[in-house]
DNA sequence: TCCGAAATAGACAGACCTGTCTGTTTTGAT
DNA sequence: ATCAAAACAGACAGGTCTGTCTATTTCGGA
């Protein structure tokens, strides 16, 4: 008799369990939050015993670290990907028209890194320092970008895309695409001067 | 034998216990978050029994929706009050003054509005129609604070400023007032423009 | 076919959570 | 001084949480 599968864990059922337990995770800890969701949630979805994520990742806590990595490292990747795309005197201006996109997909919900420190207030916590060495990556985007772009003061436009952006996220996630929308608007006017 | 009065709740010691007992949950849940506070910590802080808060505010979740109100309450007056000392004309650019003071001041750590977005994924929980109301409170001051500083497109930049505002307040509590300072930049440029 | 590694199932401990309920003490107004 | 409302103290129920542990099952390679 085939291995049941329940209509919760069909996207990656038969997949090694520890990239099962990672899916799951992500999946339910941007959509409801690190805190709100348990261990035993992740197991029953993952279609996982409790053993095989102790073995995989330690503690909660690492598998939450392991899940913003994973955030992080796709956005990295998505960035990187994308740039290769645009001109290098555009890409400041059109990393906006990426956040568009990104606030558009369906269940988008802010960003996860943003949301860990919402939620942990420990500074120590390993997924914290993840996120503390993202934005460090950002900000060195920023800097080239801006650079790129020729303005007059790089290092002030890419500190005022980097807030464009923050915001451009978290605004998105009360009101909707509109606020990339205007983020985008803002930023052009920024290059433009 | 006078009262014993703890160190930690020794603040708003001897004030009605609702006043006791929101002044300590409202502490708490902005500093730790409203889902790694318990009511237990909260009675024990503020000094008072779980009966005082169950027949005050009903439930946990009234009592964060109480803190959320109170911190909305709280800013809107600050907004009103500190609106009234500056020219019409130069409130949309100086307003960024104002959150600069606030990402300077102790303890700060973000918004508490946004934090409450981050931690409860439920749209129908009474703290976030809360958020719902002061977002569209903002909204409208920017739209007015545009107006008057006569802008081009007041509507384009009244959102724009709205994102910058978002982006100060969550880039701060990352990186510093920095994010703060580069907000209030580009939105002088947005406004000169 | 057999062996060992990996995964599963699930009981269990110990802590914490919200919310209810009972009984006692304090307090303030008459 | 008396009485009623308010607050305190704390047990209790019923649930959830993380993490550990034991025992069983699955499965691939020699």
């Amino acid at each position: 008799m085939p291995k049941k599968i329940s209509a919760t864990e069909s996207i990656t059922a038969g997949a090694p369990v520890r990239e099962r337990l990672l899916d799951t995770a992500d999946r339910l800890f941007y959509r409801e939050g690190v805190r709100a969701v348990g261990i035993d949630r992740v197991l029953a979805e993952a279609g996982a015993a409790k053993a095989s994520l102790y073995a995989h990742f330690g503690s909660k806590d690492d598998l939450v670290a392991a899940h913003v990595e994973r955030r992080a490292a796709a956005a990295r990747g998505q960035i990187e990907a994308w740039q290769l795309k645009v001109p290098p005197a555009e890409r400041a201006l059109r990393f906006f028209d990426w956040v568009v996109e990104w606030t558009r997909t369906e269940g988008y919900r802010g960003c996860p890194l943003q949301h860990i420190v919402a939620e942990v207030c420990d500074p120590q916590h390993p997924a914290r320092t993840i996120v503390a060495a993202q934005r460090a990556w950002m900000q060195g985007k920023f800097l080239e970008w801006s650079k790129a772009a020729r303005v007059a003061d790089p290092r002030a436009v890419a500190g005022a895309l980097y807030v464009l952006f923050d915001g451009a996220v978290v605004a998105s996630e009360h009101d909707g695409v509109r606020r990339a929308r205007e983020a985008r608007w803002a930023a052009e006017r920024l290059l433009a001067g």
